[in-house]
DNA sequence: ATATAAATGCACCTGAGTTGCAAATATAAA
DNA sequence: TTTATATTTGCAACTCAGGTGCATTTATAT
């Protein structure tokens, strides 16, 4: 089976397949290591670190790094897949550590004298459901 | 020896001295594990690490985490030492790796449903010693 | 059916950051 | 100054995210 992506047709494993469809099922980002042990007993570690780096780089999904300095992915539903370089902020709950996507550009500011190729906005927060 | 922070008053310790120093040479950020590294003859590796979060605590430096995970931290000088929650960008150089506070005030856009406490905005590109 | 390429699992490694505890150093009390 | 107490440091060992090399399996092309 294939699927269509940035980078062209490319093949649609099993793996793929599988994480595609718990990225389908949320609109939230998931961290590597939360992944790793919610497929721990379907797939290697190995293996889901290098989908994940995989469907980066065909851009199924992107990435970003928390506040803890783990590895988070999501699948920014609502952008437009084509342009690789939108930026908007991720927001992430410091109390129960729920980590999301939110659907605002922002205007990445120009320095002088530096050349910005990309931005990374960190929110840190509490989200809705910690708010009370 | 003591000196006046934002908690108060409080001992300089002669490894607080030494770390005061060398983000004193410079205006970029420095990268835990450089300091570690630099100072590898001088202290172990755990003080560093301890006395990094001391003064961050004692809001001598602020810290943020790199577009690799790695935790920099950086004196700010320029800024307000008293407002603890200054939103600045920090901007990292793809190339080289050089990161540093950048001196601009950014907007935190206000997102319904969540609180924001605090921000972290990387900008990611070339320094200028890169560009040429 | 066979050859070639891509994907996966496994074991082991790397490197950042932390922890527990004992030794050393600094401050306070007598 | 001496003694007691608190703080800081070093050391070794640990945790944990993430990566690598290689053999095996699975999928594609011939």
């Amino acid at each position: 089976m294939y699927y269509i992506c940035l980078v062209g047709i490319v093949r649609k494993t099993k793996s793929v397949h599988v994480l595609l469809n718990l990225f389908g099922q949320t609109n939230d980002a998931l961290s590597a290591v939360e992944l790793v042990s919610r497929l721990q007993h379907q797939m290697n570690k190995t293996t889901v670190y290098r989908i994940l780096e995989r469907m980066q780089d065909e851009g199924l999904v992107h990435s970003f790094v928390g506040k803890d300095g783990l590895k988070w992915y999501a699948q920014g539903k609502g952008y437009s897949l084509l342009q690789h370089d939108d930026v908007h902020p991720h927001f992430q709950c410091r109390n129960c550590g729920k980590t999301a996507c939110i659907p605002v550009d922002i205007s990445i500011p120009s320095i002088p004298k530096y050349k910005i190729d990309s931005a990374e906005l960190l929110l840190i927060g509490q989200c809705e459901h910690c708010l009370f």
